[in-house]
DNA sequence: ATTATAACAAAGCATATGCTTAGATATATT
DNA sequence: AATATATCTAAGCATATGCTTTGTTATAAT
């Protein structure tokens, strides 16, 4: 009955991310859009209704981009102290490379956006959700290994742990790796 | 010789600073800005040489309004740790009040900013940096007062706090005022 | 009073922006 | 084979963008 798509969706998406994680949203045009995801504007506008929204689905595939490849050891089962301490490290890591750190495009674009968008807050918080859970999981598995007090009020530190992320995303992009290393012992060592 | 200028300077400056605050660098137009500065784009031009660098002389106006206008009591003579914990629960005063938190521009501009902006990055570590300074005098001034242990690294605890407010301003903009909270108070308890 | 200079307002410039339209092409159904 | 429909490319649209130019006005020195 008609022609097929010569691109798939999904896979365009995951590139429209990665423009508005490097560029963050405003300073992303269409036509830089198009280029990357290889798609004429046309495709992105039937695909994707607007730049807007083309934006809020590419915040939540970055959801899943990031349970893939960055949180992935955190998110197995049973991961503990031990990994989130690995984990939270990395903030450190491309000070030794050189490369600049581009940060979480979700933190980018919490403080980029105004924040009276109410459907970009909405995914923006999803996101918070879903990092938090991902820590009470690890304090749990904490505490059922031994790693901290039994009685650690996991919904408190949770939050805490939240906020540390949201500091060291911002932090890693500009101040140097050993104020960094000091921002996560510190933050750690609250489980002694 | 010629003719005088209708305006002054450092008045339009802070007022462009605040169209910063709270649009973001890249959602600030020209045209905003003459609005709001009340002056023509010539007078901009001639008086900034360009959007760019009248957003770097903004970032430093910032820094002298956060002085008198947020940090003035931190700042005080003698401020100890709990008027870094009044400080900090500012965080959540606006949930109260029901409006919206714009955050802080330095750390809402470091994640906007591509890192490769030398010249902008600089200058938010030049903030980062007052901050830091900051909250060495508060902890050097705690120790004094016997609020604290005599043997805490002023250097490291301070780099932690300065991540404890970087995570605020993005976690303010967008989180749930209990969840603030906990960070606060968590964040407090490494001085117990 | 004349002149030189700098500030002013307003219009203008080239280009970039988000988004749409026009026409060609391919494919599944009849 | 003919038709209908969804996709493609590419050009186009109105407006917004950062910045400049033009011509006028006010002021200080001559």
């Amino acid at each position: 009955m008609s022609r097929h798509k010569l691109y798939n969706s999904d896979e365009v998406l995951e590139k429209a991310m990665h423009v508005f994680w490097n560029n963050g949203y405003e300073n992303t045009s269409v036509r830089m859009l198009e280029k990357e995801m290889g798609i004429n504007q046309f495709s992105i506008y039937s695909s994707f209704s607007n730049k807007h929204n083309l934006f809020i689905e590419s915040l939540k595939k970055y959801r899943e981009y990031v349970n893939k490849n960055v949180y992935a050891d955190l998110l197995k089962p049973g991961a503990r102290l031990k990994d989130l301490e690995l984990f939270l490290n990395r903030f450190t890591e491309h000070k030794k490379t050189g490369k600049k750190y581009k940060g979480c495009l979700v933190v980018n674009s919490t403080g980029e956006i105004n924040p009276a968008d109410d459907v970009v807050s909405v995914e923006l918080n999803n996101y918070y959700m879903f990092i938090k859970g991902m820590l009470k999981t690890v304090l749990s598995n904490s505490i059922e290994a031994g790693d901290i007090s039994a009685d650690t009020d996991i919904d408190v530190y949770s939050n805490f742990l939240l906020g540390v992320m949201q500091g060291l995303s911002v932090g890693a992009k500009v101040l140097p790796g050993n104020q960094i290393r000091d921002i996560i012992k510190v933050s750690l060592s609250v489980f002694k």
